[in-house]
DNA sequence: GAGACTATGTCAGAATTCTTACATGAGCAA
DNA sequence: TTGCTCATGTAAGAATTCTGACATAGTCTC
């Protein structure tokens, strides 16, 4: 029973090591890491979203975020306000060579993703994201 | 579809962080990193094994991994000789320290998987555990 | 035996991420 | 208004991990 349990955490760190690992892999000739990626998908998806709120999504401190964020703007795929408009968030946007560089990147990471599920049927998906979504509930997500 | 994958990979990582973050936690009053709780945990399971297979078996690279065994062996937790038997592979081991260490932590470890766990039935368990491995499989570990 | 190939250990340096700390702005209650 | 709390941004430094490079030992092939 404690060995089952301890074998499913392992397999969690296994699947999302090698699925970072593929993403590296896929993301290569786009010269973004996968956390770059993945900020400029959120970014996609919530455009004006401050560095903070960013971070929470992609699952690092706000700090790490920041520095990230800082070579996403020298390299203009981002664009940020120098004062906000009120408040002290600095709303966070795609640029328009950004977006053209997540809507490249996207097609080959979207191929990680089928790849790695090309092994289930439609059932077992659903209860794999069942599954996941109820750990991380439980972990109080 | 494509929007559903995606959502698979992100809840891997979810899950992933929130694991890493409830087991940095628990292991917070043993004073040894979730990397180190894993490097320990794998060497009683297979002393005599090399830093190598070690950090292949918990997803890090060998130079990472000697230079944590270095901390683990000022710390008297880990053993290994000075010069290898045969090859050049040293094959490291558990002291008594950290035998008893690893003891007393993997009780709180087990604890967290257990409560990530709690909220699945054994049949959802197995289709997590089924569904984890064969995106494993598929991703070519 | 000679050479190619692989695996292990190690060193040096860079890159990433985190921890600690502080300042600012907004909201709320007394 | 005043004070408290919370969230955001930022800076400085430490810690962790990775990349690139090299030497050594074993294995395999010729």
């Amino acid at each position: 029973m404690s060995n089952q349990q301890q074998q499913v955490g392992y397999v969690v760190k296994q699947a999302q090591s090698l699925l970072r690992l593929r993403m590296e892999e896929a993301l290569h000739p786009y010269a973004v890491t996968v956390s770059q990626y993945s900020c400029l998908h959120r970014l996609l998806r919530d455009p004006g979203i401050s560095a903070a709120a960013l971070a929470r999504a992609t699952f690092m401190t706000r700090q790490s975020m920041n520095s990230m964020l800082q070579q996403l703007l020298e390299r203009g795929l981002v664009d940020r306000p120098a004062r906000p408009e009120s408040g002290r968030a600095l709303p966070t946007a795609l640029t328009a060579a950004g977006a053209d560089l997540l809507a490249a990147a996207q097609a080959d990471v979207d191929g990680v993703e089928e790849r790695m599920l090309s092994g289930l049927s439609p059932s077992e998906l659903i209860s794999l994201t069942h599954g996941l979504n109820a750990c991380v509930k439980a972990l109080g997500g």
